[in-house]
DNA sequence: ACTGGGACTGAGAATCGATGTCAAACCGGC
DNA sequence: GCCGGTTTGACATCGATTCTCAGTCCCAGT
């Protein structure tokens, strides 16, 4: 807690505290380029292709600050890798097509409800939850 | 579809199709002795200790066939991990104590309805889900 | 501006789960 | 007992992510 910082400045693209280097202000905005899920690698190649060359691991300290700062949004695909997406700040899920890829932000009150009474009911406290859905959609399913 | 199976034996550890062999069996088994969710690593090093050696690969191979089987719930960590567990055969998600492991079976009939309608509502067909909980169970939030 | 120190970066090594390779072992049937 | 397909396992390899650590950069104080 900075307690100290009384200057409500405004915010460019934080990067979740810390310095707004040159860097973490270029993944910042690579993440305002794309609507869908991308990896740390495709990022960082995203990053040297147009120019702004961003080391590897420092794409994924930035993906990982930001996320933690719950400004962007990870999930794993099937196959465990993890996959980012700037996100709007509010608490959502994801309904995914498995084909294209098309991404819809939904939320459910009724869930996270559910999440937390079930996980008081057996005693856990400090609970998360991870809840995505795929399908196909309407336009897929019509050219399928 | 199974009702009428003439001898109705009992079943050792089925190993989801294929020959069960000692390995298959070893690793079914070993599934038998834990109520939360293992690391393939984990199972590996658990049969080498009681003296049924199995091959890590064939550890893998014979969870993820089991897995594909739908014997048993196979879902990633937080830090994507692959973890393992005998299952119920009835549809349900998991409460897991992050620290300890210690896992809970549990239905949303009402979650399930959700994703349901959530799908319908924005044309996707054909709908999965994951959901699991993370947290910290009351003995170990104690012992924290 | 000049400077010092802490924050940040990046190239490559290290880690580690998971999978591929392929010859040897094994199984069930003939 | 023999044969062909199945399975295994030691080891190599892959691939994502993290670690290391020396070199940079930024910001505050002077």
């Amino acid at each position: 807690m900075t307690s100290t910082d009384a200057s409500a400045e405004k915010e460019t693209a934080d990067t979740g505290g810390g310095r707004p280097t040159r860097q973490r202000r270029a993944v910042a905005e690579a993440l305002e380029s794309f609507d869908d899920f991308r990896s740390a690698q495709e990022i960082h190649e995203m990053l040297g292709r147009s120019g702004n060359r961003v080391g590897l691991a420092t794409v994924y300290r930035t993906l990982q600050r930001l996320s933690t700062a719950g400004e962007v949004d990870m999930l794993r695909t099937e196959d465990g890798e993890a996959i980012y997406r700037r996100c709007s700040g509010t608490h959502h899920h994801h309904l995914v097509c498995r084909s294209c890829g098309r991404t819809v932000e939904v939320e459910g009150p009724a869930v996270e409800r559910w999440t937390t009474a079930v996980a008081t009911e057996h005693g856990f406290v400090d609970v998360a939850h991870t809840l995505e859905l795929f399908g196909t959609c309407a336009d897929c399913a019509a050219s399928a």
